[in-house]
DNA sequence: CGACATATTGATCGACTTCAAGTGTAGTGG
DNA sequence: CCACTACACTTGAAGTCGATCAATATGTCG
């Protein structure tokens, strides 16, 4: 495995000597994606679960009529099928939104951790629960907030999830997502993103020009996106 | 423990004769709440979690302007914090939605779980896990779906999984939710819950009367609802 | 350069919200 | 037992946010 798990999981706790070597010595293939390419795909029976190492990918589902939407934008450090270790069976798809590297990491390899190391476990457990977490904000924003708020809180979440594993510089980070992806993230039609982007640029909240965003007043932004990072659950303590 | 929680468990894997008596034998002090009460507040820090076992309860969280989200229905079965036993601080407010009833199991007992019953760990793992698919699947619904089909989908959700833990006669269930309330779970003014309820009650999909829903013709609210419960995870299979 | 996706702008339409008012029903307390 | 309150439900009317349709940039890459 590697480290932008071990930075997101050391946030949380603290991670013994002994369970680094656990991760790090993982027997891992490392696989390579292109943009747009399909990772996993629904109705997949997956027997190793990929680590994000760099770049981005997305969950999904698709609707009749050709809709779809995003459930989930990983950054580098998430697991973005580790449900799968448990759920077996694939609900919805994760498609590489950027050119993108992975830890394939066994499922053989997972169940011995869950045997040998309680600790170790509960981490990872711990880690599909904040992917929960982060549903349940998502289901929040979408069910509550209008275009501007979506958009400010979409910003917001994920400059915090990639200053963790230090993805961002100052408050610049890199965000390969097209207009339509945002749409698709934020249950909204491409034009009417790009009118709302507008207004939050001219608002002179953030630029965000091809696939770099810069949060100019990180205030206000919070405020318009009524954004709280409780729930991305920042805290070290004992797990 | 108890009894939903084995049904629903069993309906995914086989649970060892040991692994019943753990869970049997759990210590659990059972705890009566009215509707309307809360069960756990955002901030806290529970120290057991809290299986449902008779009534209905929901996760929400409150905006600014006074709005409210649901973001999940629990029914009979349901761990409704099984998530702080790993996350530690809840970041959202659970509500009893009618009478309800449930065993609190203290985190020490889970713990002791972990350290010696992995296969067990695993099934509790995946039962958080399940309520992130569920998350999904709410995503999707309020992103891209209209009221008739959103009203319809929860409908069909709550119906397949009430009959999981034996809540159901034929196609009639109680729901104890209120029209805004309902609004709350599908990001939906009252007003406009009550127009869309009338519509799917005059094309003769369903009836649903004080807390009684009768699904009056299941293949085609599926329909309204794209509903596939594949995302319930309702296979049984080693995990 | 040509091809194709992405971004942008304008105009119209409609689903849903908001505001307002009236009805029904259960609970509370004198 | 009835007055009073509170809340859920219902209906009407008006307003708005965002979708849809359509066309025109702009940019990128082979």
């Amino acid at each position: 495995m590697s480290n932008p798990l071990i930075l997101k999981l050391g946030r949380r706790d603290t991670l013994s000597a002994e369970e680094m070597r656990v991760l790090e010595g993982a027997p891992a293939r490392t696989i390579a994606y292109r943009a747009d390419e399909d990772m996993v795909r629904e109705g997949d029976r997956p027997i190793e679960s990929k680590l994000l190492l760099k770049g981005f990918a997305a969950r999904y589902k698709i609707l009749g009529r050709g809709k779809r939407q995003i459930t989930h934008i990983h950054v580098p450090g998430d697991f973005v099928d580790l449900h799968s270790f448990t759920l077996k069976l694939m609900d919805h798809d994760i498609v590489a939104l950027s050119d993108a590297v992975v830890a394939a990491v066994p499922h053989e390899t997972l169940r011995r951790i869950t045997d040998e190391h309680p600790h170790l476990t509960r981490l990872l457990w711990l880690n599909t629960v904040i992917d929960g977490a982060i549903h349940r904000q998502t289901i929040v924003v979408i069910g509550r907030q209008d275009a501007r708020g979506r958009l400010a809180h979409l910003v917001c979440e994920l400059f915090v999830r990639l200053e963790i594993v230090g993805e961002t510089e100052g408050y610049r980070f890199e965000l390969p997502l097209t207009q339509p992806e945002i749409g698709d993230v934020l249950g909204l039609s491409t034009v009417h993103v790009n009118r709302t982007l507008q207004e939050l640029r001219s608002d002179g909240l953030l630029t965000w020009e091809r696939t770099t965003v810069d949060i100019l007043n990180w205030e206000r932004l919070r405020r318009v996106a009524e954004f709280n990072p409780d729930y991305l659950n920042l805290v070290h303590e004992p797990r």
